[in-house]
DNA sequence: GCCGTTTTCGGCCCGACTGTTTTCAGTCG
């Protein structure tokens, strides 16, 4: 079983909750943290990195002990430092952690103090009133811990980006309305597209007296009152989404929206960068000694400490900090490069809509062709089509664009790649189409290996076009299902194959990194939005927002050419 | 524990809010 990057930074990410219990130095703590975070976010595996004999201390934030670490765990599957600190530190204090208003000083304290080590002993504890009696505790605290744990586990997963739209909009819609409100933004991950938020930070400016915090307290949704000071306040609302909001003078807006939006990475590079200037940074503008020397726009910190403005879709501390020093940033394709889209559904199979209909909607978007791509025979409950109905379907496609101005639909399929690595219909009807679309939806508990080679064997049948969907995960719900995603890059490039990026929102797939590591490898991507109805199409600009996220270029992204060049791009 | 045109030690981002304290520690983002 190989060991995967997730797996090593949730033991990383245990070794800083126990040592931080421990009363450890908090920038050894902080390493581990950092290193955790670099895992989840690195496109390729460590395990496989240390098959390929490259020196993991190269990774930032990795040095020599952690690269040793890392080597344990895919070595042995278990690391003897965690073991050990296991021994020493009640494991369940680490959710004891996890509450809020809990930090690892008081759950040391109440461990050595009540001798506390997990929920049920901080349960008992606080029913029992025994933690009011603990010094540095009181009354209110041990209220919250209860609220706390009787609240626990609601909204306390991340959220997919397009619920928190709809909440999140509304509501920072309605602050707008407030008096004496000049401005109110959504920053945090959410302004950075990330394909989930864990909460949502709204920035305002406005005048002194305006009632803002006052207000937003107020709103209907509004389930609990966190916090509520002068220029911040946190509450989570109904749906159990966290809303904190900050208010700033109208000078530091630019500083104080590029603080909220984050990432903290990234905030804490360019922070650097300022100190190194004698700069303090700060969310009310950058400093000289007391002196503000810039804060009124983004643009303004940024150039403070010598770089261009940077999107935010690309502020991670993925090495777009060494990109705009060089000025190498990416000219990040945008909504309306789209030409069309090449994966969507009608009635034949489980779409709702008719050829006619979707063909006019996509031509509503201003686009000029969509890809007519309904399922296969395989995948029997969406009605999917055989060889016959593919045929008048085809035949049905071509009559159309007779009478069609403006748009034409082109012929594709989304073709079941069968267990075998074959694909779902003879070649003489695949022969006919413009294109197809492959994808895997069934046999998804296949072993790593055999999913991987059924994927590359299928991408060398010469009618495979885009591999639709690459990893069949659905965000928060399904984990994408075992595939060496690397050799699948490599195998697209060798071959000519594009692969997909499903705008869906719950899809997303490929995920921003290992769109950049397709993107990197020189192999084209196609953003599809697989649309069983006309709003559908809508879902475009999720996948752009992805593919921004990802590096991507207008021409990374076959989707973005003109009908004639698109044909050409699709041969193999 | 990491890192280095201030390197092999001494730094490591910075401020608001709460609850407890009566001047501040802990927590959080």
């Amino acid at each position: 079983m190989p060991v995967h990057n997730g797996d090593i930074a949730a033991r990383f990410e245990e070794i800083a909750d126990l040592l931080e219990i421990e009363g450890a130095n908090a920038f050894r703590v902080r390493a581990y943290r950092n290193a955790a975070r670099m895992l989840r976010d690195l496109p390729q595996s460590a395990a496989s990195m240390l098959e390929d004999g490259k020196d993991l201390s190269d990774l930032p934030g990795i040095g020599e002990d952690l690269a040793g670490k890392i080597a344990e765990i895919v070595k042995t599957g278990s690391l003897s430092q965690l073991d050990a600190l296991e021994k020493e530190v009640p494991a369940g204090l680490t959710e004891v952690v996890a509450i809020p208003g809990i930090g690892p000083k008081r759950a040391h304290a109440l461990h050595e103090t009540l001798d506390v080590t997990s929920l049920a002993d901080l349960e008992q504890a606080a029913r029992s009133g025994r933690i009011r009696e603990v010094p540095g505790f009181g009354r209110k605290t041990e209220q919250n811990i209860l609220h706390a744990l009787e609240t626990r586990g609601s909204g306390k997963t991340r959220t997919r980006l397009r619920e928190a739209e709809e909440v999140a909009e509304a509501l920072v819609e309605w602050l707008r309305e407030v008096d004496g409100v000049h401005r109110a933004t959504i920053a945090g991950s959410y302004r950075r597209r990330r394909e989930t938020v864990g909460d949502i930070d709204i920035l305002a400016t406005c005048a002194r007296d305006s009632p803002v915090v006052d207000r937003f307290v107020a709103y209907e949704d509004v389930r609990d009152i966190v916090s509520q000071g002068r220029t911040r306040s946190t509450v989570i609302l109904k749906n159990g989404l966290q809303v904190d909001l900050r208010v700033v003078a109208r000078v530091a807006y630019g500083a104080a929206l590029h603080y909220f939006t984050g990432s903290k990475a990234h905030n804490i590079r360019v922070r650097r960068m300022g100190q190194d200037r004698q700069l303090k940074i700060n969310e009310y503008g950058v400093f000289r000694g007391k002196k503000r020397v810039a804060g009124r726009t983004e643009e303004e910190v940024y150039e403070q400490v010598g770089l261009p403005w940077i999107d935010p879709v690309l502020r991670e501390d993925r090495g777009e900090i060494e990109a705009a020093q060089k000025h190498k940033l990416p000219e990040l394709i945008r909504l309306d490069d789209i030409r069309g889209n090449l994966h969507s559904h009608t009635k034949a199979s489980d779409g709702t809509r008719t050829l006619a209909q979707m063909a006019a909607a996509a031509k509503a978007r201003g686009w000029s062709y969509l890809a007519i791509s309904d399922h296969s025979k395989a995948v029997t409950v969406a009605n999917g089509l055989d060889a016959e109905r593919l045929a008048e379907q085809i035949d049905a496609i071509d009559a159309l664009n007779e009478e069609l101005d403006g748009i034409t639909l082109l012929k594709s399929c989304e073709v079941d790649i069968l267990a075998d690595g074959s694909l779902d219909l003879p070649d003489d009807i695949l022969a006919r189409l413009d294109l197809t679309v492959c994808a895997v939806h069934s046999h998804m508990d296949l072993s790593r290996d055999k999913q991987t080679e059924r994927v590359l064997k299928a991408m060398d049948h010469p009618c495979f076009n885009i591999m639709a969907h690459p990893t069949g995960r659905l965000i928060g719900t399904r984990e994408p299902y075992p595939l060496d995603i690397e050799r699948v890059i490599e195998h697209a490039r060798d071959t000519g194959c594009i692969l997909e990026l499903n705008a869906q929102p719950d899809r997303l797939d490929l995920d921003d990194g290992h769109c950049k590591m397709a993107r990197d490898s020189g192999v084209r991507l196609s953003i599809g939005t697989d649309a069983h109805a006309e709003a559908h199409l809508d879902f475009m600009r999720y996948g752009v927002d992805q593919a921004r996220r990802g590096w991507v270029e207008a021409a990374d992204v076959v989707n973005t050419l003109e009908l004639d060049k698109l044909r050409k791009a699709l041969a193999r």
